[in-house]
DNA sequence: GTCTATAATCCGATAGAC
DNA sequence: GTCTATCGGATTATAGAC
């Protein structure tokens, strides 16, 4: 949105303001992730930064502003794993991406906290997660629609319905795997549920 | 725990300041429902229940003693259903338990967001969530494994596993559900998969 | 762009009168 | 058991100097 323009004459002070951004949202990530948005302060925030709570509000005019900022940052940090195969299933793309999760624990917990507390009247995230699911759900269900239509979805099985599913035990699993890391293994039971829904192949 | 003594002599106050202790725990409940757990006040708690906030610490002496009270007056709540036949099978009381979750969307709305919000660091509630997901998960293995022992579970299915999937399933259905009631059915997902796992009977 | 100072609230918890 | 008064602190946000 705000970025520097790259080009002739106007190389001023953008590029470094739009780093400072960055290095709040990373602090702001952190904060949020350990004491979840309410419980965080933008105080601390400014802690980790370095720098004082009224120039923090300089780059972000509110709290809420910072919410959404580090919840649209996400693509970032999600795209430092090995580089997906182009003719990867769906399956395994999901099952991947789980696994990539467990090196990241900080991302998982982030959207567990958040996504339960933009329940609460008036949260500022609510809107962004009721998009994410509702894009989630739409993308895993056109994934089953097209399976289907290749004969390897288990007959029965209603597409949108096991989208749902799919991203609804995702994200259970996630959670309790978090209070119980060694109990838990998220990777291993969505794989089960893909094998009892997805026909193997031929 | 501190319950009044039913007998001669000491009829005292106790049955009052019981009393007393119920409705405030109902209205925290509320508060929590709307706003979380550090979201909410004890002001606001006071508000609803008409009492100042100092003489609502008389009975709880700290916010997270308010708070454990209010996780462990679930059963209270989720006494008055139809109640449940005796020979009632696992599936059966688990889509029986889900349907009546409907009907009481504020009991789901404080479990998604409070065992959220316990994940962040030194929370009150995240002993009880812990013991919570491995109660849960306990029982509904040993559920599997007896359907095990009668040729009723899907070859292959790990029981533990099983457990595991159908609590972070029915957890991540009603956590997309109170977002988006018309678009999420609890029930019918949860039966898919529990005729996925479960072989009919004979 | 960064700071100090501060406004304006709100918080949980304590002390003590009645 | 309930209250008022209050402590000590935290919170988001604004104003304005530099």
């Amino acid at each position: 949105m705000t970025n520097a323009p790259t080009g002739v004459g106007r190389r001023g002070p953008y590029a470094k303001s739009t780093e400072r951004r960055r290095t709040i949202i990373d602090a702001a990530y952190a904060v949020f992730v350990a004491r979840g948005y309410q419980g965080g302060s933008l105080q601390e925030v400014a802690d980790v930064v370095g720098m004082s709570q009224t120039s923090l509000l300089h780059y972000f005019p509110t709290k809420s502003h910072l919410l959404l900022a580090v919840l649209n940052r996400r693509d970032t940090v999600a795209r430092d794993g090995s580089p997906p195969p182009a003719d990867e299933s769906m399956a395994e793309s999901v099952l991947r991406q789980a696994a990539f999760n467990e090196t990241y624990p900080g991302m998982a917990e982030l959207y567990a906290i958040l996504s339960a507390e933009s329940l609460t009247a008036e949260h500022p995230g609510r809107e962004f997660f009721i998009d994410r699911f509702t894009s989630l759900r739409t993308t895993y269900a056109a994934g089953f629609v097209e399976l289907a239509a290749r004969g390897r979805l288990r007959p029965g099985v209603d597409p949108v319905r096991a989208a749902t599913s799919l991203v609804a035990l995702w994200d259970g699993l996630q959670l309790q795997w978090l209070y119980a890391p060694g109990e838990v293994d998220v990777v291993a039971a969505l794989g089960d549920y893909l094998d009892l829904v997805v026909l193997p192949e031929g």
